[in-house]
DNA sequence: TTCCTTGCAAAGGCTTTGCACACCG
DNA sequence: CGGTGTGCAAAGCCTTTGCAAGGAA
């Protein structure tokens, strides 16, 4: 059983209706096997057929979200991105320069979250983390 | 020289002019002594007076970030906030559930922004963190 | 006087929502 | 069939921008 079924059997499962929309906005995002803003997942989706509308896409995204199969992220600078639950948790690098978001090890955070837990009495969710800085190429050029 | 003072003449020293709206914009993000959004800004300077446009406040704060006297930090769902470099960096603790923000001792992130250095040549902007997770009495809740 | 700044209103980008129709179960 | 899900278009929210008038230097 592939990525997608099991997401859309868990959907099924919790009572939702299973149509042919939210099959394949579920199996755009989890194909990609990365994360993907809404406006990516519909250019997908599209590929295959236009009877899809943007508002079923951030309404089908928002479910999976809401149930706990996908995450979403915040980039800043209004770009927002979704992935699947599988694709497990990852501290997204954005550079500031070229906009390029390189995908980190979540393990790194450990120390981190470790000392805020300690210190400030804060549970940091790490599966929904964004950096800020310069990649290596754009921090060569400066 | 009071802090407001000090960056009403950094940018008066870069050939910027200062008129009355520029001067309480900085004044209010200055005395807050916090990061603030620029609605939040603008309904301070209200206090004052009417005869300024949330436009002005815009182009101004920009103007800070831009001139490096303040920092914008993006805490995601649309939040932005300002704040001027005096006030050192942290990082922004946001609550998903009651969407408090508390700030953390940005020296927390050392081993985390090293570690993105030495395996994925990430160059970490340390300045403009947001961490999402629950605070404390929202985590005692759940 | 010069031309930087402002206010106003409109435009923009992204996302949500109201509504009637479609269609899953 | 009943009620959920969809498309469409409009509205919302935050932010930016064009333009003419205002005012700092």
């Amino acid at each position: 059983m592939t990525h997608c079924h099991t997401l859309i059997a868990a959907l099924r499962q919790q009572g939702y209706r299973m149509t042919p929309q939210r099959e394949m906005i579920v199996e755009a995002l989890a194909h990609s096997g990365r994360h993907m803003t809404a406006e990516e997942v519909l250019e997908v989706v599209r590929q295959r057929t236009r009877a899809v509308n943007i508002a079923t896409v951030y309404r089908t995204l928002d479910l999976l979200v809401e149930k706990g199969l996908a995450t979403r992220t915040d980039l800043g600078e209004g770009r927002v991105v979704y992935a699947t639950v599988r694709h497990g948790p990852h501290i997204h690098l954005v550079c500031r320069h070229c906009g390029r978001v390189q995908e980190a090890d979540a393990a790194l955070l450990a120390p981190l979250t470790a000392a805020l837990q300690e210190q400030y009495r804060f549970c940091c969710d790490t599966g929904h983390i964004a950096l800020y800085g310069l990649c290596e190429t754009c921090a060569s050029e400066t």
